[in-house]
DNA sequence: TGGTGTGATCTGAGATCACAGTTGCAGAAG
DNA sequence: CTTCTGCAACTGTGATCTCAGATCACACCA
């Protein structure tokens, strides 16, 4: 009889290919990873302390996904972007995204709203004292997370899931670097005071269980925050051939 | 033996892992696979000619979908889907393919909608001489996807991809079972009388540019399908215990 | 100085093997 | 005839090895 355990970031999982996934997704989702940042399996293994062969099946899992991109003959990386792709991109989130939140809206659970809104109020307090730090990233992820969860469809969080694993390595590289450039402060400041205008918004919309107001609040959230990287963040993505690593 | 056989779906893929690959998607969507069908990676991969490893890596990835469940140290198999996970891959389907159908209906080409609506021609052709053959499956499956490939959205294309790979095994086993059982014939034509109808506003949707139709008549599709399914396909969702292979 | 080739080194792909749980069936006991 | 038990075949997991293609640095030639 064994002790079944659900394995959706957070529990541990039981085989080794598990957990070097695990592991790739929360560098993937936490910006440790960047676009055409190169991952060598054996290096990998090594660090983990396990085999080339459990790294590899959990990177061509995530290379099912489009996280990651392996090329034949050739070390796996992190996928560049188009524009367009990332425009597309934005789009599939928003349609996913803002339909996870109208369903949690009208769907979840008292406990599960008090989750969200006690998360939303973490959130402000991390923003407050370090924007762009790996704390706000993560606290944002857990916020929109719980939101999601809410929703009560387990294929939804699958999708919204595969999508943050690609749009990940994006956003999350472009909030940390912009952050640390006092030219752009003002970006930093923009993306925070929408973010917390949307934040309040969706509070409001989930206690009022009102769906479409949820909804709209996501939308805003996730098109803002991805025109604000689109405008400032272009030299991540096309055929730029500048190195952005050591 | 040994020898490589010729690619079934799209491109040709340049690893064996690919074609593996390939080669379970597309027993997947053609009803080759059954819920509670049993693979096992050593009989697959003799009987494709290759050796255990693409095999692996191949199923891993289908695995990541959820198109295929592998518990350690235990068979992979074809997963089975309870009534409710199964209205939930419904509708997640209809939120992403209505709005392929909208997509494709304002974006496609001249080209594309006339490729569009020769497959249409072609489906009622086939429902003609064979309702619920393998050929009547394949045409079904080439006209929504090429309708899906013209939204023009790739990532898009491959959540809906990902959806059919989890659908494919119970819309298409269902249908293959129920055409051949008499008393079901009534279901059969009814379901063939509603997939004439939507297809056909589908196709003046696309002659019209009218993206809110041809969403209409993608997700009427979708949930009259589904519905048939679940009001006669019951007993392969659940805790059934029937054993339903020989 | 600029282009080129060449070899050492790194890459993933794939095959094969050892291993530890799982499954299923046959045979014994009731 | 039914139920329990135990063993043998089968399962995926993971490690290790070989191989061919890709990459990069450095030296050589024009």
């Amino acid at each position: 009889m064994g002790e079944n355990h659900e394995t959706p970031l957070g529990t541990r999982p039981r085989t080794l290919s598990e957990q070097v996934h695990e592991t790739l997704c929360e560098m993937l989702l936490s910006g440790q990873l960047k676009p055409r940042d190169r991952i060598s399996l054996r290096d990998l293994a090594e660090r983990l302390g396990v085999s080339m062969m459990p790294v590899r099946e959990a990177v061509s899992r995530l290379a099912a996904g489009g996280a990651l991109l392996v090329e034949p003959k050739r070390a796996v990386q992190v996928p560049l972007m188009s524009a367009g792709e990332f425009a597309d991109l934005t789009e599939m989130r928003i349609l996913t995204e803002a339909q996870a939140a109208r369903l949690a809206a009208e769907r979840a659970t008292p406990e599960q709203i008090d989750e969200i809104l006690k998360l939303a109020g973490r959130f402000e307090q991390v923003l407050d004292s370090a924007y762009g730090s790996p704390e706000a990233v993560a606290a944002n992820k857990d916020l929109h997370f719980a939101l999601y969860r809410a929703a009560g469809s387990q294929v939804l969080m699958d999708v919204i899931t595969m999508l943050w694993l690609k749009a990940g390595p994006i956003i999350n590289y472009d909030i940390g670097v912009k952050a640390e450039v006092p030219l752009e402060e003002e970006i930093g400041r923009s993306r925070t005071h929408h973010s917390r205008e949307h934040h309040r918004q969706l509070c409001e919309a989930l206690r009022a269980r009102d769906g479409d107001a949820a909804a709209q609040a996501v939308t805003e959230d996730i098109r803002v925050a991805a025109e604000l990287i689109r405008a400032y963040g272009a030299e991540h993505m096309e055929d730029s051939r500048r190195r952005l690593l050591p």
